[in-house]
RNA sequence: UCCGAUAUGGCGCAAUUGGUGAGCGCGUCCGCCUGAUACGCGGAAGGUUGCUGGUUCGAGUCCAGCUAUCGGGACCA
């Protein structure tokens, strides 16, 4: 027969090496889904992490959570499929080998080929997967990486490519422009990754203009005007003067006073009314200038009088129109040179009125296009002005070329509006602008060709859809996502790289046929056409690789003949993984039925970050494409920090290995303190000492449950194969744990279900800690290695036994590792069960007739009373080990009495104490205390609670008592009177005259502490019992060894040893007690107040 | 500047959804139990629940405003 397996220690680091070869030798995790062959599915969605950056400790956190719940559905019986995938392309990878070959953008396709490149990029995307491998087997992260989706792959970028074809054929893609960082130095666009590396942003002294401009005087704006020669300027200031040519639009907020400023230009010394924010006027005139007489005014004097001549909202000039600055050129289309409103503008620099210049501002094309605004470019990519700027025509605008003889285009152009009276002022401003990391030069903001997804079209639908998603937390959903998608722009799906999937649509030179390409065989059939018309000269291969530049060398042919190139761009790497509930199958190319089977996922779960990434991709491209959610449920995981709270960096050292976290605490110790800790979606504040508290505090009382259970069990070869002694024969504390553990069940069950992992654990360590082990245990430990194995020991063994095995079932999806090996010496021992895994077993189901609140409320009692005591054993120093003859307890309700006398036994061990007295108030001995009870009287009485309150504080002991008897109360109030019930007071036990007391809310305990001779020789029998005890286990004897013991004479022990001799050597298994003079070899032991005998044990 | 989250003893977290001495764990100090290499128990110290107002008989909880921290976005004319 196969023992339990007893253990010298626990050692979570051990259980997992243990347990990992388990799994691996008897493939756990593929028998834990084949046994669910036809199960119901539960699906989940991996979201793929890019295997080019080493994994790290928050990667454990959010592996957990995706774990945990896969793992508590296939317990529930459901069919839970992992596939793993893998994130293989953009930026970050191309950086990287960028760095590593020491190269730059502008190098690829000159200094190194695409082709090159690319392999380049292949092989480093894969760099740390075996990192990533090792950690996943490690951290105990159940998931199929043997057959992983990969985003590098043609069958993944063929399905891809169906989607894009599936928006490109619903108007969802079109070609526009976006403003975007530039640098013309370098001849390209920058990421928003590239502009926040440090030294980016740099402090610069530009010169800044504050220009004129204009007001023409139309019907509208008339009132504007106080006389016919009146000249009237809005001045708008701009740290780019070079921008100028290209304004089309003034900005300014409807909500801001504004005002028009009579004065004098201050170059031409032309008098002229400015408009400006109000909010502005001292920043752009001196102080007491308006109080100076404007005739006296000179050309050239330092302070130019001003006065305000009108004030206006802002609403009031919007539409208003204004002479173009510096007329160069036109715009080709739309309606320019108007005032708009602007959502942007503020009061806290320049004017309060914004120059707007569509082509080098985000902002600026934003409201231009909603106003039907156009545009001026003049500026070329080079970064110089175009041929149509008059005198500036062909300049550069910034020193670009490191020219010696460089002139500041700005400075130019100030001058020319000075002469030309729209300068209103022209000075050096310092400010922080970015410059581009390669060339460090100052970027601009330019207008590029992209492609788009129309996502602004299909909003309504993605807000309406996310409703019906069920979001961990809500408020992520609710507002953070909902929020996003309420103020959703259109996708920019370009970018200008190289390793990516690269956009499937080729256009004729004049972009007049364009053709979105949606699978390999539509390609081939476009290229027989293009070979026909001589543009290619031989068809493509089945396996032909997609990626540039192979693909940027086919053409294909117009419906005229013409050639067709393909766009040169690669779609944005967030389209990859969004596309993955398709893609990972191939479809709709291969797996149509196991795509249905696993769409939409039941559950996915990521960092809140990916809440505008993977989270938007996934949904947007659902509903788009297939009008549908992408996902059911979603958990967003909160970020872990270090223990400070600060963000985890290796700049700081603050970084948690996680490796080494694994080898030092074992997986779920890390697993159970993550979760338990706080909820996931909140912030973690990862301390080690804390994973060390969960391993200690309850891996460790789970671990001692066990020992203590195997040593004895094995001892009584009990191995569950006794019929099953019925609850209603076993002892109350028996059904009182059951019962618990039944409440236990339902509980957790309920936590995993509602993906609330904190709750269930921490549920599930009360119960182990303080439950099962310091209260069942505690009071049964006598029941285990006392007597005979007859039925109440078999009893006990078997509640245990179900508790134990019970809860390695609940807790195995948090701590699989600890979970399986207790569920395996547990069962392995007595093949209860025909799993050798927990892992394969169900999940517990609560047995609702064993729930019996009753009895959890009795034992409370018996907890709470027992609690009681020991303080005031404590309050008068007198120890436990010392017998008293008993305790008053004043009698709550009549309830109460019953209820305790069910508990009695085990308060009076747990106290030793003789005997429980109830004393009800018939000697008016009790001293009572009462109290409103606000939940129901607040009710009853509302705002006159407060009255209340003071009146039943001021009730006498004969009111109480009064009340007590009749059950009833009628309070007056305003000549109202309203009856009240004993409900709606709590009355407890304040005191009882003449004894010893402690309370702890109604309960009231008094203790008689008079000590005869006869309790105190029991008292020391029990201490020489306790210091025997201690010496057996100091000389290693076993439990069931037999003993001599031998006492060193001493009058204080005799009375002791002849009234409790027998009790003595029963407890410790002594087969004689000696009390003589003269012991040789005894121990010296402090016995109680400095009592010191000498005791002998021997085997 | 906008959006979101958070704010409770030295630290980490609770508080049954508005009901009244604000709990638990860690840590510190004193004491105890242990036939279980674990845990626990009793006691002590430690709180104006970020601030200010409001609603209410009653606010840690609801509302408004503010502050701080974190995250995300926009912008830096």
């Amino acid at each position: 027969m196969k023992k339990y397996t007893e253990y010298k220690g626990l050692n979570l680091p051990e259980v997992d090496k243990e347990i990992l070869k388990f799994w691996d030798e008897n493939k756990v995790f593929d028998q834990s889904m084949n046994n669910r062959k036809d199960a119901p599915t539960y699906v989940f969605y991996e979201g793929p992490p890019s295997a080019n950056g080493k994994p790290g400790i928050h990667h454990v956190m959010a592996r957990t959570v995706k774990d945990l719940f896969c793992r508590y559905q296939t317990m529930k019986g459901k069919l839970v499929e992992r596939k793993g995938g893998w994130d293989t392309h953009g930026l970050p990878i191309e950086l990287s080998v960028e760095k590593e070959l020491g190269i730059t953008k502008e190098d690829i396709g000159t200094k190194i080929t695409v082709e090159e490149y690319n392999t380049k990029c292949r092989e480093t995307v894969m760099r740390y997967k075996d990192m990533w491998d090792d950690i996943t087997v490690k951290m105990g992260y159940w998931v199929d990486l043997d057959d992983p989706y990969i985003t590098f792959k043609n069958d993944y970028i063929e399905s891809v490519w169906n989607l894009l074809k599936r928006l490109y054929d619903n108007g969802y893609l079109y070609k526009g422009y976006t403003i975007q960082p530039y640098s013309p130095a370098a001849g390209t666009g920058l990421s928003s990754h590239e502009l926040n590396q440090p030294g980016c942003y740099r402090d610069v002294k530009d010169t800044s203009a504050v220009a004129q401009f204009r007001v023409i005087k139309n019907e509208d704006a008339k009132f504007l005007f106080d006389h016919a020669d009146e000249d009237v300027c809005f001045i708008a200031w701009t740290t780019t003067p070079w921008t100028l040519p290209s304004n089309t639009a003034l900005a300014l907020g409807k909500k801001i006073d504004y005002v028009k400023v009579s004065t004098y230009n201050a170059y031409t010394g032309k008098p002229v009314s400015v408009i400006l924010a109000k909010a502005l006027i001292k920043k752009w005139f001196k102080e007491g200038a308006d109080e100076l007489d404007f005739d006296a005014y000179q050309q050239g004097d330092k302070k130019i009088p001003y006065r305000i001549a009108a004030e206006y909202k802002g609403e009031q000039l919007v539409g208003l129109r204004y002479e173009q600055l510096l007329p160069y050129q036109q715009p080709e289309e739309g309606d320019a040179f108007k005032v708009l409103h602007g959502n942007f503008v503020s009061t806290s620099d320049g004017t309060g009125i914004v120059h707007i210049a569509p082509s080098f501002g985000a902002d600026d094309m934003m409201v231009g296009k909603q106003n039907g605004m156009g545009a001026l470019t003049l500026v070329d990519k080079q970064g110089k002005f175009t041929d149509n700027v008059g005198e500036f025509s062909g300049r550069y605008v910034k020193n670009y070329k490191d020219n010696p003889d460089y002139k500041n285009v700005d400075i130019d152009i100030s001058i020319k509006l000075k002469t030309e009276n729209k300068a209103f002022n022209v000075q050096k401003y310092a400010h922080n602008y970015p410059h581009c990391w390669r060339t460090d030069k100052p970027i601009l903001y330019y207008p590029l060709d992209s492609w788009f997804v129309k996502t602004t079209k299909a909003k309504d639908r993605m807000v309406e859809l996310n409703k019906t998603i069920n979001w961990k937390p809500a408020a992520t959903g609710e507002k953070r996502f909902g929020n996003w998608l309420e103020n959703l722009q259109d996708w920019n799906l370009s970018r200008s790289r190289f390793w990516g999937i690269p956009l499937p649509i080729w256009r004729t030179a004049d972009g007049a046929e364009e053709k979105c390409i949606g699978s390999v065989a539509d390609l081939q059939a476009e290229v027989a056409k293009s070979v026909e018309a001589g543009h290619m000269d031989a068809q493509i291969a089945d396996d032909f690789d997609l990626h540039r530049p192979y693909i940027d060398n086919i053409v294909l042919t117009s419906s005229k003949g013409e050639p067709m190139k393909r766009e040169l761009d690669l779609i944005d790497v967030w389209f990859d993984s969004g596309s993955m509930p398709y893609a990972q199958w191939h479809y709709p190319f291969e797996n149509e039925e196991k795509f249905k089977a696993n769409y939409p996922a039941d559950f996915i779960s990521e960092g809140v970050d990916q809440t505008r990434g993977w989270f938007f991709t996934l949904h947007a491209i659902a509903v788009m494409c297939f009008d549908s959610v992408a996902y059911k449920n979603v958990v967003s995981t909160g970020l872990l920090q270090a223990k400070d709270g600060r963000k985890m960096s290796k700049r700081l050292g603050n970084t948690v290995e996680p490796f080494k976290a694994l080898d030092d605490y074992g997986a779920d110790a890390i697993r159970w303190y993550m979760m338990s800790n706080s909820a996931p979606w909140e912030n973690l504040k990862f301390d080690l000492d804390g994973v060390e508290e969960v391993r200690r505090k309850f891996f460790g009382t789970l671990y001692n449950t066990y020992s203590f259970y195997a040593l004895y069990a094995n001892v009584d070869a009990f191995y569950n194969k006794e019929t099953s002694v019925p609850l209603a024969k076993r002892q109350e504390i028996d059904r009182w744990v059951i019962s618990l553990l039944n409440t236990l069940k339902k509980e957790v069950d309920e936590d995993y279900a509602n993906y609330e992992p904190s709750r269930a654990t921490r549920k599930i360590m009360t119960f182990v800690d303080e439950h099962l082990s310091n209260w069942y245990v505690r009071l049964c430990r006598r029941r285990f290695w006392k007597g005979e194995k007859n039925e109440d020991k078999i009893a006990a063994y078997q509640t245990l036994y179900e508790c134990l095995t019970t809860v390695a079932k609940l807790m195995s999806p948090v701590a699989p590792f600890f979970a399986d090996f207790l569920y395996k010496n547990l069962n392995d021992a007595t093949g209860q069960e025909a799993f050798n895994s927990v892992h394969l077993a169900d999940f517990p189901v609560v047995d609702e007739s064993v729930i019996d609140k009753d009895l959890e409320q009795r034992m409370n009692y018996a907890q709470r009373i027992s609690s009681l005591v020991l303080s005031l054993r404590k309050r008068e120093k007198i120890r436990v080990r010392q017998p008293l003859t008993k305790i008053l307890l004043p009698v709550l309700d009549k309830a109460f009495r019953e209820q305790v006398e069910g508990v009695k036994d085990l308060i009076l061990s747990e106290v030793n104490v003789k005997s429980i007295e109830y004393i009800t108030d018939t000697a008016g001995i009790i001293t009572k205390k009462i109290k409103p009870n606000f939940k129901t009287l607040g009710r009853k009485l509302g705002k006159h609670m407060k009255s209340a309150a003071q009146v039943v504080a001021g009730f006498d002991q004969d009111i109480i008592a009064q009340i007590e008897q009749s059950g009833s109360y009628n309070f007056e109030v305003d000549g109202e009177s309203i009856p009240l019930t004993l409900e709606d007071f709590i009355i407890t036990s304040d005191d009882i005259e003449g004894w010893l007391v402690a309370n702890d809310g109604p309960l009231t305990v008094a203790l008689d502490v008079t000590l005869t001779d006869d309790l105190k020789a029991e008292g020391i029998a029990r201490e020489l019992v306790n210091r025997i005890q201690n010496i057996r286990k100091n000389k290693d004897f076993n439990v069931t060894d037999r003993i001599k013991v031998s006492i060193e004479s001493h009058d204080a022990l005799k009375p002791a040893i002849e009234q409790f001799g027998e009790y003595i050597k029963d407890e410790v298994l002594a087969v004689s007690l000696d009390l003589k003079a003269g012991v040789q070899g005894a121990e010296e032991v402090d016995l109680v107040d400095g009592l010191v005998v000498g005791i002998l044990v021997e085997r």
